[in-house]
Formats: structure tokens, sequence, C-alpha cells
DNA sequence: GCTTAGCACTCATCTGAATAGAGTGCTAAC
DNA sequence: GTTAGCACTCTATTCAGATGAGTGCTAAGC
């Protein structure tokens, strides 16, 4: 049997319906509402056929039918070609502009554009450091055995990591330590750190030994290998009420199952690491890898660096999503939160370190 | 009418019947299954006494009978006075010792005990600048107009703060400037830095002048006015979704309404702002300030540092809670992790700082 | 005077039957 | 290939009646 053309236009009319209505679909309303110029009775034998092929259903015999996770992705491969313009791109550019001086309060702010243009959860997986480069280093003394170590790459991100060290380190040589540290390690990536480059940075601390005390090597191979292991992937949401909206939520544990599984955000950022590289990925229903989310849609757009993906940024809802609204959305949001990271996180010039 | 000891009894048993059943109780299981020596009939006169104290409320005529909030604030009242042994005092202990480092994430760590053994939500204040001292401020170099600066006090606490600044400062000139501001406002308060400080250090600072250009001037003048202004409340929460465990957030419409107004976290911080000073504070019903949270209770306790409070830990459930373990295990709670800071983080030498 | 047995009364909840209605599948005619 | 017609299926809704938990009141007992 083939999918012809008014095969796929009923499956459309099928899914928008179902989408916007949330109730399964029967053969006289398709007849009477979507123009298509047949009788019911024709409709009823084309929905036969399109159970057949596995891209409908019917929750019991009186019922209509409802669309599978088959229908959704046909509709939505569809949709993704589409380029089509988003209405609030001027307003996007607009809220996202207000918080761009650091990057993952930019991302988290991007994530409640999200949720509150789509009514549906947001996420955003933070800006991964790994691919970074690092452009400065600094060491800030909080007690004598406490260390803070502040990394800041090109792209400007910064994170703070907590050392404890046996012996002090007086604030003179921290500053000098740190200026170390940024010459042998700026515009270096944390993950080329490996047993050579941490081997030959060693060895050229040990050879200008002279402005250093020597029983400060403990915290040299401390501070390298903290670095060459330092990396916190952390999902962070946004309107995670908005599911308990749909009709598909109105059983409480339904919502908690969810719910549940998003709290773990280990989990989650499992699922947004195992996709491939597309900047746009669409997963839908049974395609999720977890059980908990077989029954949801998960819309992931990237966002990059000099051309380095460095995060993730999305949406999770009921199968029953509106895809169309949805996709577009996450399209221009991820257009323009790319557009303001080149134009705010490339480092143009590094004349302001001081190497 | 009076409170005697056998209408106290006699509440007490409802109370606690009413917490663990969750459903209304009737006179006569009141008299079989609590040990009072009394018919169901005197059990009845004393409940419609109660009635109109009120301490009990009716569904429906037919229903039984349910405490009412000042039946739990007097059944907490009782509790509070206790100081029963928590049974998990050494396991809490033993959970809050493997993150200890920093002081945010020791807390959330603390929440998350929290939730974990009592089966409700949890919250956590995250420790404020405002009553800490200063101790060490550090510039880093970002790009040529922005700059990190981090705030670390002497309870330890980091903040990172990005700031924009029209004339580039080079990297040697920012150590140089954050040494000074250590050495001025080090062992300060950020609440005390009032407009008499602010002058009288930035007059320090031209008196100096040799050794800074003319042009940080600007620079300055920024840094104490974010440091001036800055403070940021937010609130943590841990087990978001132990709520829907219990029958009254069976309903979405009611869940969703809890769950939305703890997401918004600034009507939480202010919730726990107004509280009074006391360690530990039980607020119940309709004794809360906001109507989404009039058929909750919340439990929170103070941490401090040097006697002085800068956070606060606690749950949130329905007003049916198992208060009894739930103060005992916030009592057990809030000890430890009180005992853990002033172990960790009161600054017991101020060496490591460069004045 | 407090306590208690007895009883009528109330009201939410459960049960089962009847009914309505949405939708399908099949057949026969066009 | 399309369509009108119709029997059939299954869910959802409604309603009456039964059930039972619990109360309030009264009158008798200690």
């Amino acid at each position: 049997m083939e999918l012809n053309d008014r095969k796929i236009k009923i499956l459309k009319a099928i899914v928008s319906s179902y989408i916007h209505e949330g109730e399964a679909i029967g053969s006289r309303t398709i007849s009477k509402k979507y123009d298509l110029g047949i009788s019911s009775a024709t409709v009823r034998n084309e929905m036969s056929d399109l159970e057949e092929l596995g891209f409908l259903a019917q929750p019991h015999t009186s019922a209509g039918r409802v669309p599978t996770d088959k229908a959704y992705r046909l509709y939505v491969d569809k949709l993704i070609r589409n380029n089509s313009k988003n209405k609030y791109n001027a307003q996007i550019k607009k809220i996202l502009q207000e918080e761009i001086d650091e990057m993952e309060k930019f991302i988290r702010n991007s994530a409640r554009i999200l949720s509150q243009f789509t009514k549906y959860t947001s996420f955003a997986m933070t800006p991964q450091l790994k691919e970074s480069k690092l452009k400065r280093i600094q060491l800030v003394p909080i007690t004598e055995n406490k260390l803070l170590m502040v990394l800041v790459t090109e792209n400007n991100l910064i994170k703070n990591v907590i050392l404890n060290i046996k012996i002090p380190v007086p604030a003179e040589q921290l500053n000098q330590i740190s200026n170390l540290l940024t010459e042998k390690l700026g515009g270096r990536q944390l993950k080329s750190l490996d047993k050579n480059l941490y081997n030959h940075i060693l060895k050229e601390i040990y050879s200008i030994r002279e402005s250093f005390d020597e029983k400060f090597d403990e915290v040299f191979i401390l501070l390298l290998n903290t670095m060459k292991q330092y990396e916190k992937v952390d999902v962070y949401y946004d309107g995670l009420t908005n599911i308990l909206n749909y009709p598909e939520y109105n059983d409480t544990g339904k919502a908690k199952e969810l719910l549940s599984f998003m709290e773990d955000r280990k989990a989650m950022a499992s699922v947004l690491m195992d996709e491939t590289g597309e900047d746009l990925a669409v997963s839908i229903g049974h395609e999720n890898k977890f059980d908990e989310i077989k029954q949801c849609s998960v819309i992931s757009a990237t966002y990059k660096l000099n051309g380095v993906t460095i995060g993730k940024i999305g949406l999770i809802g009921p199968t029953r999503m509106d895809y169309k609204n949805v996709i577009s959305m996450v399209k221009a949001l991820s257009l323009n939160v790319n557009r303001l990271i080149e134009e705010n996180y490339i480092d143009i010039a590094r004349s302001d370190t001081d190497e």
C-alpha cells in the first residue's frame, strides 16, 4: 500500500486537529471541517489504510483515531524543512540582550524565554568547559588550607573550584602561580591537558624553580589534576509546572513520573549528550532513551562558539505537541542565541591578559 | 468552656490519627482505638465542645471531624518543647560531611537530606552576604571591557559579580586594586558600606594616587557602587515532586498552584525573610502570608555564623504534616549544620590575606 | 451531674441499569 | 473508486437506590 497524496493530506489534518483539540478524531469531522471534497466513508477507508500502515491508532472501537509517533515523525520531518520566519523574533532579541554579561545567566534567560513563549517546559544544558580554551586562571586565598581557583575561558565562561591544600601559600605567591598557569595554559583547551602536556608544564615549572618555593610542588600537581578532571554537566529547567496544564498530565501519577525524571538532572543530561550532532533535534515518544519520557517529545537546539557546540537548549512536553509553533520558536531562539554569542563572547583580542 | 485534660487528650488523638490516616475521624474510632476509657457518646460530646472552641471542623455532617490550623498549632507548640533525640543523627552527620568545602553546596546538600528523610519538599535560602564580613576581593580580567569581581567573605562565601568597564585596566593593576580593596574593606560587613565609609575609602584611594592611573577612578566608583548594592537572595528546592505523593495534591490544579508558587523564588524568599528571628519556626496554614500556601505548613530553621543568621533551611508540605517526625528532623539537621559551619567556616586566622 | 445506650436523621459514596452519542466496518448502489 | 445507509461496538453520562459512617438528641443509669 502506498502513502499517496490524499492519505498524506488526511494524515496531516488528523495530526493538526489532534494537536490542537487533544481528542481522538473521527472520519466525519475530517470530511466536514477540512475541505478535502470527499465523504466521511472515503475518509474512513483511507483512515483504515493509515492505521494498517502504522500512522494511526484507535484507543477503542468507537473513539475515532489518534496519530502514532510514526505520524508525528512524518509531520515533523516535513516541518523542519520549512524555514518560516518567527513573528516574535524582535521580542526574543530584546529580552535576550537584557542578560548578556555572563554566559550561564544568558543561557538560563534563553530557557526562560522558551518556556514563557511556548507554554512547555524548557531546559538548558550549561556551557561546557571541555571544548573551550582557557584564558585566565586566578587563585584566590580563602583560608590557610583552602584555595579558590577561578577559571575564565576564551568564551568568558567562569567556573569556581575549591581546592584543599596541605601547605599554606602566601597571597603574593598565589598571584605568581596564577600568572604562570595562565601563561602556560592560556589558549589551550581543558581537554587537551593530557599526560604529555601535563608533564611538559610540570617540567617547565620546575625549571624556573628559583621564583617558587619547592614546597609548592604539591599545589601545582593538585591544580593540574583538578583541571584535568573538572567537568560538571548541569541542566536547568524553566516552566516546570507548564506540563501540568496539559490533559496528558491530569493524572498526578504521570505528572510525578515526568517531574521526578526531570529532577534527576543527570538523566536528562545523558539524554542530551547522546543526541547526534544536529543543530536542531526532535526526539519523539518511543525514540527517547528512557521509559519515563517515552510519551514525551524533546526538541533541542545546540549553541556554539567558534563552530564548537558548547551546550543545548530546548523544550520537553507531551508527544501531542504544537510542533509547528515550537520548532519555529526553538529555531528562532537558537538563531538569536548563537548570533549574540558570536557578537559578545568571541575574544577579539587577548591584550587584557598579561602574558 | 475550658480546655481540660481530657479534651486535650482527645484532640491529640484526633490530630495524630488524621496526620497518619489522612481521613476525617469519628467518635467511635477514637473511643475504640485510643485507650481513653470513655464511650463514643462521651467523645461525641467533647468533640462538639472542641468544635465550638475552634479546634475541630466537619467537612460535612456525616464525615467525622478534622483538626483545624488552631489544633495543629496547639499540637506543634507542645512538640517544640520536647527535645527528643533523632535516630538518624549519625547518618545526617556523615552525609553532611561529604560536601563541606563550599558553603553553598553544603547547604544544598543539607536540603537534599531533609527531603529524602522526610518525603516532603525541602528548601534552602542561600547564605547571605549582607551580614558577613569581607575577607578578600579579587578582580580577574575577562575581556577589555569586562571584569570579574570575586568576593570572599570571612565565612568563606564566594560570590562572582561581572562588571562592565569603559576603560581597559591591565591585569597587573587589577591585582594592585584587588589588594587595595581587600586592605580597605577586609573585616567589614558589606552592609556597613554606607556613604561615610564609601567617601572615606575613595579619599584614601585618591591620596595614594601615585600608584594608580587617574583614569581608573571610574573603576573604583563602579566597584564600590556594585558592592554596596549587590545582594541576591536565592532559594533552592529539593524533592519538589514529593508533594505529589500526598492526597491533598491529587488534584493537578492544587499541585500546580503550589509548584508554581515555589517556582517563583522571590515569593518564597520573602516568606522566609519575614519570619521572626526564632531558630525554629513553624508556620501553619492561614498563618502564612500568601494565599497559595495557606493550606501548607512551613518548617524552617536558621543557620548561623558567629551568632549571626546567614540563611534558612526547611520543609514545606500540607498542613496535615507529620510534625513530630519533621520537627525532630529539622532540629537534628540544623544542629548538625550549625555545628559543622562553626567547625569549618570560622576563619581562625586571617594570616593568609596580605594586608 | 456526668456518662452512656439507643435511635432517628443526614449526607457522601458506591452500585448498577438505562441512555445517549460518537464512531466504525460492511454492504450495496451509483 | 466513491458514497449512502445501517447495524454494531464501546464509552461516558445520568439517575435512582442502597450503603454506611457519623452525628445530635433524648432518656435512663451510676
